[in-house]
Order: structure tokens, then C-alpha cells, then sequence
DNA sequence: TATTAGCACTCGAGTCGAGTGAGTGCTAAC
DNA sequence: GTTAGCACTCACTCGACTCGAGTGCTAATA
């Protein structure tokens, strides 16, 4: 059967009734909500039709009808190709340029939660691709060095490594010539076994040291990129009743709690080449916990490589248009600050 | 009227009681629940008294007794005295000494919040007694100095300063002296502004960037200071009914993603002197939306100084002895980590 | 004097059935 | 192709009713 345009309206006006209200719409309903003057009998047929399609379902015999996830999908997808032009003017939020990262990006969080009342996660870019900027050994106490690196875009990373022998000032001298020289300026994911060969060989008696410093940079890197999401408005989840169901909500909970279910979902969001804006529908979500909820995603990019992931949760019945728009707005701060404060 | 040996008996049995089921307890439960042998009639008299006396109260006439605030603190204050004594085995939880302090934080809120089917929190230990071990100024690029500061147990913070000009290696192998040897071993409390005046001096025209180290030292950790709680377990909120109303558990949700109002109760538990256990019910909460929950907090110490607060938070009716148990444990397991490691 | 048995009373929770109304599908007429 | 009309379905509401756990009071008992 084909979506006729009249059959796309109705849809249309389905979803939106029933984003607005919560509650199953029916034949009249429609009948007077659209510009179509058509009469309930009339809708009834179309949305027989459209039942038949698996656009819009029926909770139970005579209740009316719910969008289906792939008729929220057409819903959604008409509504992003119309976002594309639109430029679009709502209430600033503000940034603060010179938070750290970490501060910042629990703003960003916050702000899209207190905007938007659904659940919100951000995840810290990721590093992987980010190029080693300054590395650095130091002396703290006799069995112990420090290893500092900072990765372009500034970010720190330290790590303590216990020694047996107390160093010298004029090997730690030279071992830093040595980290400096060969590794400012690789990316993180391009130091392979033949460069931290030809590092140790350099070192010496202190290869092990090398080493050490190496693991330390790939692995404090890789932990992160494992973890870091932060979210805010998780108790707006409980405001909509298809999802405060004492045994869903305690699930979704933990998920935002834990985090780690998370990461799927930003990898999948990542891995979207297309237009930043990334919708998933009910089981269209990599988290089952989440079968019951929609998401919207956008990629941010702070510097060559460093992208990371904004999520929104909500109920199915999210407000789709207003939360493109809110990521889309925010999407251009981020970018905007990134720029300036390079 | 004075609280004699039998209605404590029956208090203690009612409090035992309805912290199993959640239910209002009767008078005929509880003379088969004790062994005093005495009718269902004359407990109501009992009860009758306790009533009275503020210990009980009845959710409404003809329902059984449940426990006031008042009620559950004279049973806890028994059980906390009970404790004192009992040496006590449980599963052992496990805690790994290598892991980063922040991830070993994360781990025991975990490990609790699993064992006791409860929310937890743990705040990160406070620096402010802390000792500075080890500082130092590095040049990252023309225009930035990274100031690195290690605290004892080698906690590590990071802070960029932006410098108009580009500073030679003497210059830096100076400050870096100046830094150590005067602020080496003082803990950050006591850097007044006659020694920051000193410093200041000493560094001659490069004043202006030992003032940045110090301010970085000490921001960095005050910043700290306010926000560093970990949670876990938020979820099982939702498992007890008189939490999980929508209004009361969204306000406690977000109490414990925003963790900034769970502050107040880690201060006033440090503050608190005595035996390390502290039992917080319904409205002696510094906290407002936990005034229908009770929290049992510990402290524990990592070091001279570093001290923080574990919590673990339930409803009134929530499981005090095991509670106190596991908390009594975990505690001395931290403390071993710590000894061990140092 | 303390304890107990007995009884009337209260009140929340659960069950049942009738009534209501929003909604559907089908059919026949326009 | 559209519409009016009608029978039918089904969740929901509401009041009447029952049930049972629990109380307080009184009088009898040890």
C-alpha cells in the first residue's frame, strides 16, 4: 500500500496529538484537528489503512490509536529533512569558556536537562585520535616517578610509577629529551611496537622506565575513553508515566547511574556519518533497558579528532522538534567556544 | 512515664517487625513475636502507653503501630551500643589497592550499594590538612606553564597557566627550587599570605607566576573539596514503596545525581566525634528531601587528615544491624588498604 | 493490682456490577 | 470516494458491600 500524502498527514497528526497528550487519539479527534474536513468515518478507513502499514497501533479494541516505532520513525525523519534549513533563535544558555573540560561538559548536561525535561548524558571527547603535546618525567620521592602528559586541546594526564633505583637528574633529563623528541606530535592510536622499540633502545638501562611512561599515556587514555559520561535530569524520567513503572525506571536509573551501558550508544552515534542528528526509536537503541524510550544524539567536535557524543532520553513520545532544535543550538555554542578558545 | 524493661521488649519488637514487612504491626503479632507471654490485650495496653509516649504512632485508627523517629532512634542507640562489642564476619567485599582513588571510591559506593540493597555515597577524602609533596612548573608551549602539584599519597592536581612571555630553562629550574623547598611538606591550610608574600619576593620579577602556582594549589583542591561524591545504588530507592511516590523519589534522584546537597551531610558527619558511626532518621537530616529516609554514615581515614564519609541511604525502616555491619567492615578494610599501601 | 477474655466498633482494602463514554468496524446511502 | 448511522467493545468510574485486622473498653479472673 502506498503512504499517500493525505495518509502522511493524518500520521502526522496522530503523532503530534499524541506527543501533546499521552493518550491513544481517535477517529473524530482527527477529524477536527487537520485542515482535511474529512469526517471520522472517513479517518477511520485511513487509519485502518495505516494500522494495516504498522505505522500506528491500537492499545486495545475500541481505544484509539498510537504511533508504532516506525511511525514515529517516518514522523521523525520528515521532521529532520524540514530542520535542515531552519534557523532556528531560542533562549541562550551559557557557557562558560574557561570551565575545565570536565566542568564544562556537566554544564552542558545540566543545561540541556533543565532546557528540555528529559534525561540528558554527555560523553568527554575522545582522545584516542589526539596527538601527544608534552610529556614529562619528574623525580616525587625516592621510589617514585611522575609522568605527566598533556595531549593537544591541553588535556592532562598523570601517572605515578614506582622505581626500584633512585634516578639522577641528568638520566630524567635525558629520558624527557628522548619521550619528547620521539613522541610530540604522534596521536595516541598511531604508537605502535616499532616506536616504542626504537624508544627503549634509546633509553637504554631505563627502557623499562619508557615503558612505563608508554603504558601510562595509552592506558589512562584508554580508561577514560571507556567512562567518562556524565548525565543530569535522570529524575525527569519519572515525570512520564510510560516510563515511572517501578521496575523500568529502577532500570534506566542504574543505566544512567552506571554509565557503562551508555558507551554503545555513543559509539553507535559516532560511527553515524550523517548530519550530527541521530534519532533511535524504541528497539532501535543499542541499550535494551532503553526499549522503551527514544534518544537523540549529536556529535560535537572540539578539536581534530576529539569528538564526543550529547544524548537525550525521553519517552518515545518525546518532543522530537523542540529537542533538535536544543541540541542544534547548543551543537553551535560548543563549536563556537572550541574556536575562540583556541 | 518511664520507659520500663518490658516496653522496651515490645518497642524493639515492633521496630524488628515492621522493618521486615513495612507494615503497621498489631498487638496479637506481637505477643506471639516475643516471648514475654503475654495477651494481645495486654500489649495494647503496652503499645497504648508507648503511643503516648511518642515512640509509636498509628497511621490511622484501627491499623497497627509503626515507629516514630523517636521510636527508631531508641532502637538504633541500643543496637549501636550492642555493636560496640561484636566482632563480625561477612562476605568478604573486594577492594583492588591499585586502582586510582577515584575508581576505588566508585568501587566501594558499589560493593555497598550491592550488599545492602540500598543507596550509597561516599565523598572523596578532604585535602585541605593535606601535605604538599612535590611541585613543579614545566613549559608546555610558548605561551603555557603547567604547574603540577602531588599531595601526600600522592594525590596529583593539574593547572595551566597562560604566561605573555616565554620563560628560559633557568628561570624555571628556579621557581621550581623556590616552590619546593618553601612549600614542601606544608600542608595547604597553612599557606598564609606572609609566606605567599616570602615567595613572592624570592621570586623576584617573576612574582605573578608563583602567585598562579598558589592559586592553582589551592583551587584546584578547594574545588575539590565541594563536589568529589560518588554514588551508587540510586536506583533501589524505587524498591521501598513509601520512597518510591513519583514527587518524593524525582526529588531524591536528582539529590543524588546533583550531589551538591549530600555536602551537608558529609560535613556534619565529620564533624560528629564520636565512634565513627553516625545514625541520621527522618528529620534530623541536614537534608530536606531525605526527610523520609534515615542515613547511617561512617568516616574513615586514609590518612593524617584525609577523612571522608561513607553513607549509606534507606528508608526509615531500613535494615540498621546489617547495615552498620557491612558499613563496620568496609571501614576496616579501607583502613587496611591504606596501612598496607603506604 | 495486673492480666486476660470478650465484644462492639472503626476503617482500609478488595470485590462486584452497573453505568458511561470514547472509540471502532461495518454497512448502506449519497 | 465519502459519509451517516448503528451495533459493539472495553477501559474506567463509582457506589454498595464484604472482609478482616486492629483498636479501646469493660468486666471477670488470678
Amino acid at each position: 500500500m502506498e503512504l499517500t500524502e493525505r495518509k502522511k498527514t493524518i500520521l502526522n497528526a496522530i503523532v503530534r496529538n499524541y506527543l501533546e497528550t499521552g493518550e491513544p487519539v481517535g477517529s473524530r479527534t482527527i477529524s477536527k484537528y487537520t485542515d482535511l474536513n474529512l469526517s471520522s468515518a472517513t479517518i477511520r478507513n485511513e487509519m485502518s489503512d495505516l494500522e494495516e502499514m504498522g505505522l500506528i497501533v491500537q492499545p486495545h479494541t475500541s481505544a484509539g490509536r498510537i504511533p508504532s516505532d516506525q511511525g514515529y520513525r517516518i514522523y521523525v525523519d520528515d521532521m529532520l529533512a524540514e530542520k535542515e534549513k531552519e534557523v532556528d533563535s531560542m533562549r541562550e544558555m551559557l557557557l562558560d569558556k574557561e570551565e575545565k573540560l570536565e566542568n564544562l561538559l556537566k554544564h552542558v548536561a545540566r543545561q540541556l536537562a533543565d532546557n528540555t525535561n528529559y534525561a540528558t548524558m554527555i560523553s568527554a571527547p575522545s582522545m584516542s585520535k589526539n596527538k601527544l603535546k608534552f610529556l614529562q618525567i619528574s623525580r616525587v620521592d625516592a621510589d617514585h616517578l611522575l609522568a605527566t602528559i598533556v595531549l593537544e586541546g591541553n588535556l592532562i594526564k598523570n601517572k605515578m610509577i614506582p622505581v626500584d633505583e633512585e634516578l639522577d637528574d641528568a638520566t630524567i633529563l635525558k629520558l624527557n629529551m628522548i619521550l619528547n623528541t620521539n613522541l610530540g606530535g604522534i596521536s595516541v592510536e598511531n604508537i605502535n611496537l616499532g616506536l616504542i622499540a626504537a624508544l627503549k633502545a634509546q633509553a637504554g638501562i631505563h627502557s623499562e622506565i619508557v615503558g612505563h611512561v608508554i603504558d601510562a599515556a595509552a592506558e589512562s587514555i584508554r580508561a577514560d575513553e571507556e567512562l567518562e559520561i556524565y548525565t543530569s535530569g535522570t529524575n525527569n524520567i519519572l515525570k512520564y508515566p510510560e516510563l515511572s513503572d517501578n521496575q523500568k525506571a529502577s532500570e534506566l536509573i542504574n543505566t544512567f547511574e552506571e554509565k557503562h551501558d551508555l558507551t554503545s550508544l555513543v559509539e553507535s552515534s559516532l560511527n553515524a556519518t550523517e548530519h550530527g542528528i541521530q534519532v533511535y526509536i524504541g528497539n532501535e537503541m543499542p541499550i535494551a533497558t532503553m526499549k522503551d524510550c527514544s534518544v537523540v544524539t549529536a556529535t560535537y567536535e572540539l578539536a581534530e579528532g576529539m569528538r564526543g557524543t550529547v544524548g537525550i532520553i525521553g519517552p518515545k513520545r518525546m518532543d522530537y522538534d523542540k529537542v533538535v532544535s536544543t541540541l542544534k543550538k547548543m551543537m553551535h555554542q560548543l563549536d563556537d567556544l572550541y574556536k575562540k578558545n583556541d
